[in-house]
DNA sequence: GCGAACTGGGAAAGCGCATTCCCACTGATG
DNA sequence: CATCAGTGGGAATGCGCTTTCCCAGTTCGC
């Protein structure tokens, strides 16, 4: 990558560097018409597009943003990562993209090179974690995020703080209220109260999956009825897939045994995602049951691309979009800490695929065939 | 931003900077085991992270790879960009990312920022168009990469070339099948004669959906069939949705005319994508009616989210990831140019949505249920 | 009409690093 | 013992740009 230069520019315009600079970028001084009209056809006759190297490299600062996520293929990540562009623009600034397979250490070295590249902030929105065998991994990404913190750099996370971060200054958190939100899906769904109730969550220790089975249990609990059955397994549709396959058996036994299908004795499942609830409702298929018919279910995030999937899924809509720009704007320090702590909300969407429970009040029941 | 530098590292270790330089990168020169020693003890010490943008100033190198796509929330896109991040991590690159609303103007200014940024290479995923409204953006994005390659600068085009692009140093294609794949799409389709063809097609100059409705009329022909009904709507869901909608009122009409909703009367619908599919797909079952009983339809790109779908769309597999890894390596001349001009290789995949079409040889009839 | 306050342009000093020279020193060679 | 290649470190330069400082030319005030 070679390319003209800024005093190629001035010699040919018949200045000083310092005053084609001056003209090329909005300084505080602005040179005369005369002049400036003279740089600015040199620098379009030569095709002069500054370097932004060295532009950050004078004024440090790089008009970068990182963003971190886990597969930016997986569309919840992918919307976020939309929202993290949109503010990204709105600033001026571009985005630059790493991806960890939700290891604390990719993480960490995704910080490391954020770092060498000057990045102006860094969104996370990679799941936060505390099993055990992510604890080394843990540490040494928020001291990596401490020293770039001290450097001056801010950080906003999405979800959870990083487990040991404790750098006060420039670190931002964008709390999403998985656990009050999975009460009010729980509230819902023991309106009609089913035979059994099983949650298919991921991995222990992931943030994310155990904020959404804790507060499905409070919202069980707070209805008066004994906590869910947990199945753990992958954070991913095929996660959910295999529990799935695991549940249709114990349905269909439980049918098989002479148990009808009515509401008292219909399974009710709580994927704790979107993705792992459509693996599930696929295996429930696959083995010849039907939703809702023979057992209901749930998800959480309310992706975009999965609102055309039939039986419409009972989610819980989360504004992904909204809470990518907000981490961004966060960290660009364009919204006061303490003016809005969180705004992120979310509300608990009833469709099809949990046919039989009575809408109570203040919940929407959304069609998702409007275009 | 601001960081220890190299020079205090030295200092700390006792040795001058280019001493200290060469320990901590990979130069050719490696100082004795002590000083080295030294040298790091001190970086460790000092938290110190190296400035890329002043290392990429120095040896006018940046490390990036420009990727630019319509939406990065678009699984399409997303399924792109993963394979471009898998293959940026592979170089040791970092992929920075520019969304364009399909735009010529916004790609204009984002290869340009990519050109500041002094990216190694640039992977350009928006769909080429040639609408006239697009010419002016459209030269001017050519213009724009023209000089990003004179310069010394790799790009790499996803599908179409860019229209007016005219350099031949470090610009690449990695062409896409479309028509060829529709071309058999249209066969597999034709096998038994449907009543009616009907195309949803995306706005008239995105190559990507002329290619396809191209093939699929190619094919039709080919089998002796009269060309199908095209209608152009957006390239999106809501776009399918709408065509959809139009479609129903006349499947009902002829419906309710006496024609009964056999295979001879059936119409036969090909949305160029599948996101356009599922929306005609959504509008269809809106309307009360049902597939593949009233119609069948076909998508293409055979989107991973959208596999659960029921019924199982019809589709044309295509390797979006390998789409994008390719593009990455040939831009970064990891792909002898001549040695594989364009390995991406697609399949048509029949499933439910277009049942009642007996599956030639050769073509696999996949199950989506499988985990 | 003369000094003071501006004005607008240029010279030069970095920003943090890589790299090319250059030099002092070592050990081998004749 | 003198010479030479070889080794390992440092000084200095430059990557392309911003910005401070300086200076000559103007305009203003009294």
């Amino acid at each position: 990558m070679v390319a003209s230069t800024l005093s190629e520019v001035a010699r040919l315009a018949g200045v000083s560097p310092a005053t084609a600079s001056r003209v090329l970028n909005g300084s505080a001084r602005t040179p005369g018409q005369d002049i400036a009209e003279r740089v600015r056809a040199a620098a379009e006759s030569l095709g002069y597009v500054p370097n932004a190297q060295a532009q950050g490299l004078a004024k440090s600062s790089s008009g970068l943003i990182g963003l971190i996520v886990r597969d930016i293929a997986d569309p919840y990540f992918a919307a976020i990562a939309r929202g993290v562009q949109e503010a990204a623009r709105e600033q001026g600034r571009m985005v630059l993209l790493a991806t960890t397979a939700g290891a604390p250490a990719d993480e960490r070295e995704a910080v490391a090179a954020f770092a060498a590249r000057r990045a102006d902030s860094i969104v996370i929105a990679g799941s936060r974690s505390a099993r055990p065998e992510d604890d080394e991994g843990n540490s040494e990404l928020a001291a990596e995020l401490d020293r770039y913190c001290r450097n001056g750099g801010q950080v906003a996370v999405v979800g959870h703080a990083v487990v040991g971060a404790s750098s006060t200054e420039g670190y931002h958190v964008v709390t999403v209220p998985n656990e009050e939100l999975a009460v009010k899906l729980a509230a819902e769904l023991a309106v009609s109260r089913y035979g059994h109730y099983v949650i298919i969550g991921g991995p222990a220790g992931l943030f994310t999956s155990d904020d959404r089975i804790r507060g499905f249990q409070r919202g069980l609990a707070a209805a008066g009825l004994p906590p869910a059955e947990i199945i753990r397994t992958e954070f991913n549709r095929s996660g959910g897939f295999e529990a799935g396959v695991a549940l249709a058996a114990r349905i269909r036994a439980s049918q098989e045994a002479g148990n009808t299908a009515g509401d008292a004795k219909r399974i009710c499942i709580f994927a704790v995602n979107d993705v792992m609830a459509i693996g599930a409702a696929a295996a429930l298929r696959s083995e010849g049951l039907r939703i809702p018919r023979d057992a209901i279910i749930a998800g959480f995030d309310d992706i975009e691309t999965l609102r055309d999937f039939r039986p419409a899924l009972s989610t819980v809509h989360l504004p992904l979009e909204e809470i990518g720009r907000q981490a961004t704007r966060r960290a660009a320090g364009m919204i006061g800490e303490e003016a809005a702590p969180s705004t992120i909300t979310g509300h608990v969407t009833l469709r099809r695929s949990t046919e039989g429970v009575l809408p109570s009040e203040g919940i929407s029941r959304m069609s998702s065939t409007d275009s």
